[in-house]
DNA sequence: CGAATTTGACCTGCGC
DNA sequence: GCGCAGGTCAAATTCG
């Protein structure tokens, strides 16, 4: 059952995504098709809702920006080989390692395995998504919550890269995981962008990456150049 | 020694 | 109202 849902998770290439205006906006929906690469997720914003070419080709600028960190360090990346994978691959030459969907209803994680649920019902995310925004339009928004945005890689470590520096301020193990969540604050004073990092629990080889606010500053200076103009495209691509 | 991480306690929201 | 689970705090610990 697990692994069917991994594989409906996998085959998932559809998704929402949160306006700029926060939780109360609207949705925009868009696809993404399997060879996405970062260069065409930076017009996504410009673009609303709608589909994504698929002949796109691997943005070489930005995914160092992606790169593991301790990957980062001598510039060796494991390939997917590693995880007996043909079509997924390492961050720095991925292709078709990144999905990226947002935040669907207002107070549900997009990949949270809250509740009750178990995980088991996480492939009908999108089905339950109308029910789930009436239920909650019935009630009474306590708190409006920063725009939200989550991606899922295929990577060895937690940690990405995207440009920025990042402090740990707790974790969690997570109710039918096995791998526990980490919470990260950006560093830089008066960005209170946060990020959450996770293992799929159905594929702990993939990584839940969710970043909740939006950036205040640029991308941390001890970058190299590449990296920043690639961090600033991830970061279009998010906000 | 300062910064970053760890980790148990506490807080908050939600379902029953 | 209670219990559960996610999220955050902050003291202790580790790291560079």
């Amino acid at each position: 059952m697990a692994s069917t849902t991994s594989q409906a998770m996998l085959n998932q290439q559809q998704g929402l995504f949160e306006n700029e205006e926060g939780s109360n906006a609207q949705m925009g929906f868009f696809s993404i098709p399997p060879n996405l690469n970062f260069s065409s997720l930076g017009s996504l914003k410009a673009f609303g809702s709608s589909s994504i070419p698929s002949s796109t080709n691997l943005s070489e600028t930005l995914l160092p920006s992606l790169t593991p960190l301790k990957h980062r360090e001598d510039h060796s990346i494991t390939t997917s080989s590693d995880f007996g994978g043909s079509q997924l691959l390492s961050l720095q030459r991925s292709t078709a390692n990144l999905w990226a969907w947002g935040e669907v209803s207002d107070d549900h994680e997009c990949l949270s395995s809250k509740r009750s649920n178990g995980g088991d019902d996480r492939h009908h995310h999108h089905m339950a998504v109308s029910a789930m925004k009436m239920k909650k339009m019935k009630a009474i928004r306590r708190k409006v919550r920063e725009p939200r945005f989550c991606f899922k890689t295929m990577s060895e470590v937690d940690v990405l890269d995207d440009g920025y520096k990042w402090r740990k301020y707790g974790q969690k193990v997570v109710k039918n995981t096995q791998h526990p969540r980490s919470y990260y604050r950006c560093t830089m004073d008066n960005c209170r962008v946060k990020k959450r990092v996770e293992r799929l629990a159905e594929d702990p080889r993939m990584v839940i990456t969710t970043y909740e606010g939006r950036h205040v500053h640029s991308p941390s200076h001890d970058l190299d150049q590449d990296s920043q103009q690639a961090s600033s495209h991830l970061n279009n691509f998010f906000w």
